[in-house]
RNA sequence: GGGCGAUUAGCUCAGUUGGCUAGAGCGCCUGCUUUACACGCAGGAGGCCACAGGUUCGAGUCCUGUAUCGCCCA
């Protein structure tokens, strides 16, 4: 076939790439097909891959300005040259486009035009459509074994019956070699030496790498390290021997091209008087300068001084974890493994953690030119640095990405910027954490480290040290297994929950007690300082300015004949808290919970017959043994905390006349005296019996179904009855009530 | 085109190896200047766990498929 304006002979050939036109097709490309395609190798990816195929010739049309030019790879110019073609010489290539277009209309071979749209890479800082263009670069062999560390790690260097070096050992299941580049970066892996969180990511790096081409490292910028290649044309042999002759630190390869033989001296590092030397004698070196990720890869010991044996490297080489995000994991990880195993010897860090990615509240990727990014600068303005961090570690799960609202706001300083409404849970948490701490540090006047009395210790206390040897435990825990938000959620709880709510509550009146103000005091002084040291990492700067007050108003924290912290000047210096697993204590647990319950059950009441909150109750409980006994003892706690006077529990109490009534999972009555409104009395109760019928019938159902009583576990059964059984319990209970008001 | 992830309350998200009436924060409703905190306290309402099949005594959780959204790589 002949092609218009150069006239070229250009041979048809069958292809698989080609998309066969087919007008009811879901594909576009289908649709538009005429089953035929243009195949220009020096231009497209694709292409090129074609030519290769079938061997077609390459022709470069295209100068480095993006201009036609017949000086860069046109290899049949004199023989197609016509005054056409001529004519588009040095026109930029979408003058030249549409030249071409109007070539054709004007000689009638223009068919049709039709709009189509297609998918062309456009440059993401100048916007211009981006050109392939084939043209010389300098090429890392990425699964070729890399001679030195074939000599290093193989013994027998050479087999002997043969002579012939060993053939290279392969790393299994793959074709890359354990000793080439891309082998470095994967050997790890597969050992387990390097590990991902969370580990699917392992997959990327391992396909990426298994699949890896050797790298394209010559960039055409003018910043960055420039390549370390010099060239010389001329002849070759004697140009071989003028490199010999200045040392072992050169590599050289040779070339033939258009003029004539060139060749290229590749020269090691540190030498600058060698790289004069050779520039002396008219070696010219390379322009380009090498891909940003070969420099990057540097990064892990370039910094620590490498290649000089610095003091800093020692230290800190190899690293441990690399927080990173998952655009990165091939570009950049993998090289860094390559390089810091080819340079230094060792892998740069062994764990490797991939952070979500933060989009804005619709899910779109935060971008400048869309406008819906934020500043971290401008969330410390709007929230504070601790609250930021707070709200990101609290949503750092291992989804892959997470949504943050962005919203306009007022700075204080007047500006109006972006930031996120999300950074409230954090700014709430710290103010919170500030109070309650400014709060206890009030109390704390006075204290003696000494006057602790163990005996002495209430309920609240053995409950506050429990709950707090359990989240020193879990927290730890999850933190090593690289958990954010679950840790800092627990901490979260135990801080505004326990702490706050009802140990800090509880210890009030305690606090004005002579009788037992050491003992509460010391136990608030250790629990706050513990808190302060698992709260550190996300709360930095608030943390450190309490833990500074604490060690002047209290120095010692300790439960004389328990604990001790270990003291220091600075939280971030500080000791990370021990586990104090003995100081788990299930049965003030299993007792502080029945009486929180009796105390929400009152409260409830409280709200909804609108009794003002100062004004006492009276209450009085029917229960079992056990639970009564609970009541009995701790009755003040209930009373301080649900505003009642007057409360006691028994297992025959008799419900009072004019009693509201509220029944407890276990069936436990509690009467709050002298609330009479019959209507909202049936209202609540009914509404209750429906919650608990619909959960009683969903049991009855379970425990219906024979395969459930034969195959379930027995545990699980047993569960079932148990929890009928109550539910049963509680419905009969609800339902004497409900016929006692019609009465 | 390939890979990965998400879909649970109005919003943002938890939910371990399948097993109590599916949770939190924000927002919403009611009541509170209770001498640490209104960026707070107390109480409350609110959910066909995207859809369709399957496995199982039992599925938000496991499997298959569909839909929608997103990210990475070609």
């Amino acid at each position: 076939m002949r092609l218009p304006i150069v006239g070229r002979i250009i041979p048809i050939i069958a292809d698989e790439h080609v998309v066969l036109p087919y007008a009811d097709s879901e594909d576009e490309k289908a649709k538009y097909s005429t089953g035929f395609l243009k195949v220009t190798p020096a231009h497209d990816p694709d292409d090129w891959e074609i030519g290769q195929r079938h061997n077609l010739e390459i022709v470069n049309v295209l100068g480095p300005d993006g201009s036609i030019s017949d000086s860069y790879g046109w290899t049949d110019w004199e023989e197609i040259k016509n005054p056409d073609v001529e004519n588009l010489i040095g026109m930029d290539r979408f003058e030249a486009r549409e030249a071409i277009v109007e070539w054709f209309r004007q000689e009638k071979l223009l068919e049709d035009v039709r709009p189509y749209a297609h998918e062309v890479g456009h440059s993401y800082r100048s916007h211009v459509p981006i050109e392939p263009y084939l043209s010389d670069q300098w090429y890392i062999a990425v699964k070729e074994p890399i001679p030195s560390l074939v000599a290093r790690d193989s013994s027998p260097v050479q087999d002997e019956s043969t002579g012939k070096m060993p053939v290279p050992q392969m790393i299994e299941g793959t074709d890359v070699p354990v000793n080439s580049l891309a082998g470095l970066a994967l050997k790890p892996l597969v050992d387990g030496r390097l590990r991902f969180i969370p580990e699917r990511y392992s997959k990327t790096y391992q396909s990426w790498l298994e699949n890896l081409r050797d790298w394209p490292i010559s960039r055409q910028l003018w910043w960055g390290h420039r390549i370390p290649i010099w060239s010389k044309a001329g002849d070759g042999g004697r140009l071989k021997s003028e490199l010999s002759k200045l040392g072992e630190k050169i590599l050289s390869v040779q070339m033939d091209s258009e003029e004539g033989t060139i060749t290229y001296a590749c020269v090691g590092p540190g030498d600058e008087g060698l790289e004069k030397k050779l520039e002396a004698d008219g070696w010219v070196r390379d322009e380009d300068v090498l891909d940003t990720w070969f420099s990057s890869a540097l990064w892990p010991f370039s910094t620590m001084g490498w290649p000089d044996e610095t003091a800093e490297l020692k230290t800190f080489y190899p690293g441990d974890v690399l927080c990173t995000a998952r655009e990165i994991i091939t570009l950049w990880v993998s090289r860094m493994v390559m390089m810091g195993q080819y340079c230094v010897g060792d892998i740069p860090f062994s764990d490797v953690y991939i952070h979500a990615m933060i989009q804005d509240g619709e899910g779109r990727k935060m971008s400048k030119s869309l406008g819906n990014g934020i500043d971290p600068l401008v969330a410390i303005n709007s929230h504070g640095a601790d609250a930021m961090r707070f709200t990101l570690a609290s949503m750092t799960t291992d989804t892959q990405d997470i949504r943050m609202p962005v919203e306009k706001m007022k700075l204080p300083d007047g500006r109006v910027e972006n930031t996120s409404p999300k950074f409230d849970i954090g700014r709430n948490f710290c103010n919170k954490l500030w109070n309650a701490s400014r709060f206890a540090l009030m109390n704390l006047e006075g204290i003696e480290a000494d006057k602790f009395d163990k005996g002495k210790m209430t309920i609240t206390d053995r409950w506050i040290l429990s709950r707090l040897a359990k989240t020193i435990g879990d927290v730890t825990e999850q933190l090593g297994e690289f958990k954010y938000s679950e840790p800092l959620a627990q901490l979260y709880r135990f801080f505004w929950n326990d702490l706050c709510d009802w140990y800090l509550e509880w210890a009030k009146p305690r606090m004005q007690d002579e009788e037992q103000r050491a003992v509460a005091q010391n136990v608030l002084a250790f629990v706050l300082d513990q808190t302060l040291r698992l709260l550190h990492p996300f709360i930095p700067f608030i943390t450190e300015g309490i833990f500074k007050k604490l060690n002047e108003i209290a120095p010692s924290r300790k439960l004389a004949g328990l604990v001790a912290t270990e003291e220091s000047e600075a939280l971030v210096a500080a000791k990370w808290p021990e586990r104090m697993d003995s100081f788990v204590d299930e049965k003030a647990e299993r007792e502080i919970s029945v009486i929180q319950d009796a105390i929400r059950t009152i409260r409830d009441i409280r709200s909804k017959y609108n009794k003002p909150p100062n004004e006492a109750m009276q209450v009085s409980v029917k229960a079992s043994e056990e639970t009564a006994k609970i009541l009995n003892k701790n009755g003040g706690l209930v009373e301080h905390l649900a505003g009642v006077k007057g409360f006691s529990a028994g297992t025959a109490t008799v419900k009072p006349a004019n009693a509201a009534v509220a029944i407890l999972g276990d069936a436990t009555e509690v009467y709050v005296h002298d609330m009479i409104d019959a209507e909202a009395e049936r209202k609540r109760l009914e509404k209750q019996r429906g919650e608990v019928e619909r959960a009683k019938e969903a049991v009855e159902a379970k425990l219906g179904n024979k395969n459930f009583v034969k195959k379930a576990r027995p545990e699980v059964v047993a569960q079932s009855r148990e929890r009928l059984g109550q539910l049963v319990e509680q419905l009969e209970t609800i339902e004497r009530h409900i016929t006692e008001l019609d009465v």
